[in-house]
DNA sequence: CTTTTTATGTGGACATAGTCAACTAAATTG
DNA sequence: CAATTTAGTTGACTATGTCCACATAAAAAG
């Protein structure tokens, strides 16, 4: 019942590395996806190919911001959306050639900010860090 | 240089806290401070007073958005801001006994929710978690 | 087999959060 | 004391998130 400050934490964790990656845009955001698209991106690159409906839940938005950043996305050429042919309802999003081009490069300043700002823990406790969350995320 | 996930995880666990305390808003947040609102209220739970830069820089906000929202907290009360007599441009932001109310509510609930959402973590491995962030963040 | 009921995704209107640049007033520097 | 820096404010803007109503398709119920 004392794990308040866990909220500030990550609060504060997600804060820098918004505002590192954002001094960073230039280098990498060349289709001007911002964070939002961004974190698209990279759970689609973790997903592959899946429903609308899946993405909204795995990352936790309201399914109407999730329709207008695949939109957008899409007209950016960076991902694609095909009918199921299971089911007329659901459309199966996934990334473009063009999109996981985009992911690599983000990937790569992503995972050197975070490195930078994990650069106090060892590996192990990186590892550990990881483990938990995964662990508590399920 | 393979640590991209943490960004993930992040955002969907705050997402997640985000979502619950939402949905509890009611029971709670009588004064209608928002998360930004309760995350500054908190944080200024933590700091005590403090001048108004101090806190923009521990929250990681731009110093333009913190001063409204001060200023709405501090309509609602919860917040008041004395200038320093050191140094007449500063002014220093602390919880009023209102605002302290509001905090101890607020926390509350939020320990209740980040203890749902980690309730697959024993008590050493919150420890484990919250120290690892910690001395990640200095 | 047809009527509800539920699930998927879209669109509009709005609220909150974050960004960026210009500005005032008070310190500091030299 | 002039020049520069620092703390905080304001305005205009973009991005993100929320809520509700809707269209369509599938599934469940009768």
């Amino acid at each position: 019942m004392a794990d308040i400050e866990l909220a500030l934490l990550f609060d504060r964790f997600m804060r820098k590395i918004h505002f590192a990656l954002q001094a960073k845009a230039h280098e990498f955001d060349r289709e001007d996806v911002g964070p939002l698209g961004g974190i698209v991106l990279l759970t689609l690159e973790e997903l592959g190919c899946v429903r609308m409906q899946d993405l909204t839940d795995r990352m936790a938005r309201d399914k109407s911001q999730m329709t207008r950043t695949i939109r957008s996305l899409e007209t950016k050429g960076l991902v694609k959306r095909d009918a199921s042919s299971m089911d007329a309802r659901v459309s199966m999003v996934s990334l473009t050639q063009e999109g996981d081009g985009v992911v690599e490069d983000l990937k790569h300043v992503l995972g050197e900010t975070i490195d930078e700002l994990l650069a106090r823990l060892d590996e192990p406790e990186k590892q550990m860090l990881k483990g938990l969350l995964n662990n508590a995320l399920g």
